[in-house]
RNA sequence: CGGUCCGUAGCUCAGUGGUCAGAGCACUCGCCUGAUAAGCGGGGGGUCGGAGGUUCAACUCCUCCCGGGCCGACCA
């Protein structure tokens, strides 16, 4: 076989190019090539397998007839025809899938497939994020138009045109990423949150909660970007710019500079004195309403001596005035507390708002000292100028002082005609002429710059201004009770998400403020009368609306801004019902999604359904959606239905890069995930991704080492996961096809008589048993390792173990045989049903080649992923045996330990082993696989024996979970007085049963022995096991050794030939001293013969082998030499002359 | 500043009161007998982030501190 034959090289040829079979017919097989079993492929390459498999799912219909709960088997009966129910949270589309997205679709797609497989109807469709910030952004570099003032003027029928046509762009490529992953997913029947009848369906939820009077409007203090003319979420305005210097780094923010001021208010209750305040936003002082001091700070009355002002302030903050030489020499004159100051009036500092100062029945309202427990001696003046418009503590305290709210910016930061001189001027540009009136007037103390972090627009650059914003809320706080009940319903995974970070969430929500201040959403469905504000109504869907405007029944096809806003009608007062014009904010689209994907309540035909299947079974996203999705779902099922919006939730952790940082497209610190996928497979890049912490919420590192950038790991994985199970399937089909052996459905359901067959079959269904508890525990992280569990088993000792049952001859007893082909093709094909839904491909491979190929599958069992999944059949089980097995696997571990100790190959036959143990159940487990004990150490005889004095030192130690209860305080002294004991006391023990140390009685289940292997022997010792290997060589042994090494010189030498492994030879061998007698010796020559299937071995002269040896055609030769003696061979082949 | 998770071998992570703290990778030494060198095993490597406390006994429980991640709050 020529590597690299493939028309598609990739960089996997290296990597898996076969050492190479033969493909050359079968000659002792004639049958060959009309066996059921396929041969395998000489290469394995997995991705070229896994496009492959693609191709049939999609020739075969597979996916769509999973989807649409087509299926011929039902299992598990009461389980039958249910539906479980999956909601898939949407993406946006703007940008490419990445790992964190190829995570959550594999969650999305493992968890699914399992249920299908056991039986239920499993949904699921493709949801599309469609509104929102992203794509307006995009959409705004696209057509270089910024801010809301440009967009207005362009027209928002054009720039949501623009949205919509930009907003699928990349839905194409992520449709080809999602499938190449493997992700079962239904395209075709998506959903997208700008489709009518989505947004009819939010309507709908809106209105429900309008009418249980959960909607009010209201102001929030919020980030604005005047630049945009839209207040910034705390998303945005984390995405802005950001000090690379790590102590001032903080989110959205850099450093600025700012005026820092500090200005005089006069006080109205005493004659010429005031209260000095600071601001680094001279812009928020023409909206000044009070000042805020802490009632628990101490302030002081000073003099200024050189002016003769009366100032109050805090006494730290003079101090630092004084040294920075700002204020002259002062006289103090009073201390007092800041609550002593609380009700002071003082004059405006600026005359735009005066008539705030007192209510209409006269008494104090605005400009007056009030506390704020915020307030810090850190900076400043210890007095803080409050605007509450602009500045959420401000805000917070001027609702509590009930002082009134004065708002003269616009929303792109422009004052308006309410503050005079400054009308029309930008916030921050007013700031100059703000201060100069101020000095005219006298009013500034001190005035200088100060660099400070300060948020930024993520768009912009500029800075942002904060500002109360009217909008649109729905009522949560009366709600918190029943969310946190509600929540105690979910399974999280991890459960700390649910308990903590949600739980604490919900127990703290705050009213969800709904609208947006742009254009591409799903626009409020409110309608405000122009004249009376107070008249409002709520549209509950597209038919209502048509009705109140007087419009024909469908002809609103639309409910985007472009074709709503325009529709109008007249209101009672005289005036026009308009819509207010706010948008949703898309995560109330997206927590909409379990009704509004399907049109709920409209479409009469999905209503119950929808119904029924809320909540959901089963939802999957990362930690960062906590407070997004999982909350927005949570809230509106409460609110809508009073039920949870999901049962199971996986809550995946952020993916690094290797370095540990961000996955970061500049630093190119990751590779590419479909270079990955192209290299390595969609399943190795599953089975990755799945095991470890990241499905538990906990961040991972995606990488074999800090400086994988090429994904590495992932190979790993392939080695690791894959591999072990194509190579138990390589050596089934490879045997079987060379011995005739054909499958069978009845080899399924094979109840095999041997004891290594039997206990595979336990172990399988432990197996099993464990990954369907894994699976129905939502701990999909488990899964592989639970799998390679079981292949190490498979493999490193059944297989191992089993290995010449395969190839016995014609003439033997055939039934052993067929139970080995048959269990371990019933292992295989067992294992790969259970692994399906985790590596989809490889399994469906196997499914192919070892059922459906050798036309074992029934109606509906074309693909692997039909097929219903394996319940562990209690039958087969049998712990004990695979506790036998496990000493036998623990004690030649213990033996091969000497071995290596000793550097005793293990070709060489040693004449016994001794295994002492006075465990009964351990030496019968021994006695049983003495065969396999004895093969795989290569050992003459095996002496099984209960005394193991000989051999050990015994010991005792406390076992400290018995007695540390029963003894309390007394436990030391007694574990130091056990381990203290001598052989003697020990040999008590035994033949009394009870043994009497520091005055207390214990029996033997009070101690625990400890063997300690005595000097001078090659013995090695665990738990109670104890071996002892006889190192003696006899010359017998010797001579069989070396027949040994001449056997695997030739069988290495027939790998190197390429041979076929049936493939009979002719043997020509030269060799020196030992090795000759060895050859000579006629049981060893025919030994020789018989392991590496020669039909004749010629022992021949030192130059007789020289033309082989030199290149004489037909042979294949090597030299070597064997414990110093010199040895060379040639072999060639011998054509059909005997059939096997 | 608050919430939450994490800190265990060089790296990635198990271990959740009890006997000698484990695995994989990497390193190193060796083995490979008829599937697999894409395999198998031996070994070195740890003050279990630190300090207190509870307990007969703490990697494990509690408190505080340090470091990291995520989420959130604050920033006149």
């Amino acid at each position: 076989m020529t590597p690299g034959a493939r028309s598609t090289p990739s960089v996997a040829d290296e990597v898996f190019s076969m050492a190479g079979q033969s493909q050359e017919p079968l000659t002792l097989s004639p049958a060959a090539d009309r066996h059921p079993l396929q041969a395998p492929p000489a290469q394995l390459d997995l991705p070229a397998v896994e496009l492959e498999i693609l191709d049939l799912w999609a020739r075969r219909d597979v996916e769509g007839r999973s989807l649409r709960g087509e299926r011929a088997i039902i299992t598990d009966g009461a389980d039958a025809r249910q539906d479980f129910a999956f909601y898939d949270g949407p993406p946006f589309a703007t940008g490419l899938p990445h790992y964190g997205h190829l995570l959550a679709g594999t969650i999305k797609d493992i968890v699914p497939r399992y249920w299908f497989m056991r039986g239920y109807n499993v949904e699921r469709r493709f949801g599309w994020d469609c509104h929102g910030l992203p794509i307006e952004s995009l959409v705004e570099d696209q057509l270089d138009v910024h801010g809301r003032l440009e967009i207005e003027a362009l027209g928002v029928p054009k720039f949501n045109a623009a949205c919509r046509a930009g907003v699928l762009r990349f839905t194409g490529e992520w449709e080809r990423v999602v499938r190449r992953m493997g992700r079962w997913v239904d395209f075709e029947n998506d959903y997208k949150t700008m489709d009518p009848t989505f947004m009819e369906s939010v309507w709908w939820a809106f209105r429900q909660l309008w009418d249980k009077q959960l909607i009010y409007e209201g102001y929030r203090v919020q980030p604005v970007s005047p630049a945009l003319g839209t207040p910034l979420s705390n998303f945005e305005v984390a995405q802005g710019p950001q000090e690379k210097d790590p102590k001032t780094r903080k989110e959205g923010h850099k450093r600025r500079q700012d005026p820092s001021l500090t200005v005089r208010f006069k006080l109205e209750d005493e004659d010429g004195a005031y209260l000095w305040a600071w601001t680094t936003t001279p812009w928020t002082l023409p909206s000044n309403l009070a000042l805020a001091v802490h009632p628990e700070v101490e302030y002081v009355k000073i003099r200024v001596v050189a002016t003769g002002e009366l100032a109050y302030l805090e006494p730290g903050r003079l101090a630092h005035y004084q040294e920075r030489g700002r204020v002259g020499e002062t006289e103090e004159l009073a201390r007092l507390r800041g609550a002593d100051l609380v009700g002071r009036p003082y004059e405006p500092l600026l005359p735009f708002f005066a008539r705030y100062r007192a209510r209409e029945d006269g008494s104090r309202w605005a400009f007056r000292v009030v506390t704020a427990d915020y307030v810090t001696t850190d900076s400043g003046t210890g007095i803080v100028h409050q605007a509450p418009a602009f500045g959420e503590d401000d805000f917070q305290t001027g609702q509590r002082e009930g002082l009134p709210l004065v708002q003269p910016l616009s929303l792109n930061g422009i004052f308006d005609d309410s503050v005079g001189e400054f009308a029309g001027l930008f916030a921050k540009d007013a700031d100059k002429k703000i201060i100069e009136r101020l000095k005219a007037e006298d009013k500034v103390v001190d005035q200088d710059t100060i660099l400070h972090p300060y948020p930024h627009c993520y768009r912009t650059d500029q800075p942002l201004l904060y500002m109360a914003i009217s909008t649109w809320f729905m009522t949560v706080e009366p709600l918190r009770e029943r969310l946190v009940e509600h929540n105690t319903k979910i399974r999280w995974v991890p459960d700390h998400v649910g308990s903590g970070r949600f739980g604490n969430w919900l127990a703290n929500a705050r009213d969800w403020n709904l609208s947006r201040n742009r254009f591409w959403g799903t626009p409020l469905p409110i309608w405000r009368c122009d004249k009376d504000p107070s008249d409002m109504l709520c549209v509950g869907s597209i038919a209502e609306l048509e009705r109140r405007a007087g419009l024909a029944p469908g002809s609103i096809t639309d409910l985007h801004r472009e074709s709503i806003d325009p529709i109008t009608w007249p209101s009672k007062a005289g005036g026009t019902m308009r819509r207010v014009t706010e948008v949703f904010d898309c995560w109330f689209e997206s927590g909409s999604m379990p009704y509004a994907q399907n049109h709920y309540p409209f479409d009469a035909q999905k209503k119950e359904y929808v119904e029924r299947n809320l909540p959901a079974d089963f939802i999957a996203e990362g930690l960062d959606q906590t407070r997004g999705w999982f909350y927005t779902l949570h809230v509106l099922a409460t609110a809508l239905f009073d039920r949870p919006a999901f049962k199971n939730v996986i809550v995946n952790g952020l993916i690094l890069a290797a370095d540990g940082r961000k996955m970061s497209k500049r630093l190119k610190n990751y590779p590419d995930p479909a270079g990955v996928i192209d290299s390595f497979g969609a399943d190795a890049l599953r089975a990755y991704l799945i095991t470890g912490p990241i499905v538990r919420a906990e961040p991972m590192r995606f990488g074999k080492t800090a400086d994988d950038t090429t994904g590495e790991c992932v190979r790993d994985t392939v080695r690791t996961v894959i591999l072990p199970l194509w190579n138990a399937y390589n050596f089934l089909v490879t045997y079987a096809r060379a011995d005739g052996w054909e499958p069978s459905a009845a080899a399924l359901e094979i109840q095999p008589t041997g004891a290594l067959d039997r206990w595979i079959l336990s172990r399988v269904q432990g197996f099993i048993a464990e990954l369907r508890g894994e699976f129905e525990a939502y701990n999909l992280s488990s899964l592989v390792p639970c799998y390679l569990r079981l292949c190490d088993e498979l493999n490193n000792w059944y297989v191992r173990r089993g290995r010449r049952r395969y190839w016995r001859g014609a003439d033997e007893d055939p039934t052993d045989k067929h139970e080995a082909y048959a269990t371990l093709y019933r292992v295989i094909v067992t294992l790969a049903r259970a692994m399906a839904p985790v590596i989809p491909f490889f399994t469906e491979f196997l499914h192919q080649r070892l059922w459906v190929d050798p036309g074992l599958a029934s109606e509906g069992e074309d693909s692997v992923h039909m097929m219903p999944y394996p319940a562990p059949d209690e039958r087969l089980r049998d712990q004990e045996l695979e506790r036998s097995v496990a000493v036998v696997r623990q004690t030649v571990t213990l033996a091969m330990g000497l071995r290596e100790q000793q550097r005793l190959g293990v070709r060489r036959p040693l004449q016994t082993l001794t295994v002492a143990t006075p465990d009964a159940d351990a030496r019968a487990a021994l006695q049983r696989f003495e065969d396999d004990v004895l093969g795989e150490l290569n050992v003459k005889q095996l002496a099984l024996t209960e005394d193991d004095s000989s051999l050990v030192t015994l010991g005792a130690k406390a076992n400290f979970k018995v007695l540390g209860r029963r003894l309390g305080k007394r436990m030391k002294t007694v574990a130091t007085a056990i381990a203290a004991l001598d052989q003697a006391a020990l040999k008590t023990l035994f033949a009394t049963g009870t043994i009497t140390v520091e005055g207390e009685t214990l029996g033997e289940d009070d101690l625990l022995l400890v063997r300690e292997p005595k000097g001078g022997q090659v013995v090695a010792s665990e738990g109670a096991v104890t071996v002892a290997l006889d190192t003696t060589i006899t010359d017998a042994l010797r001579r069989e050794g070396l027949a040994r090494e001449l056997i695997n010189r030739v069988q290495n030498l027939r790998k190197q030939a390429d041979l076929d492994v049936s493939q009979r030879i002719a043997l020509l061998a030269f060799a020196e001293g030992e090795l000759r007698a060895t050859l000579e010796q006629p049981e060893l020559a025919e030994l020789i013969k018989r392991e590496v299937l020669a039909l004749s071995l010629t022992l021949a002269d030192e130059d007789a082998l020289r033309p082989a040896l030199d290149g004489a055609p037909g042979f294949h030769t090597a030299e070597d030499r064997v414990d110093g003696d010199r040895l060379q061979l040639a072999l060639s082949k011998i054509k059909a002359l005997v059939i096997d």
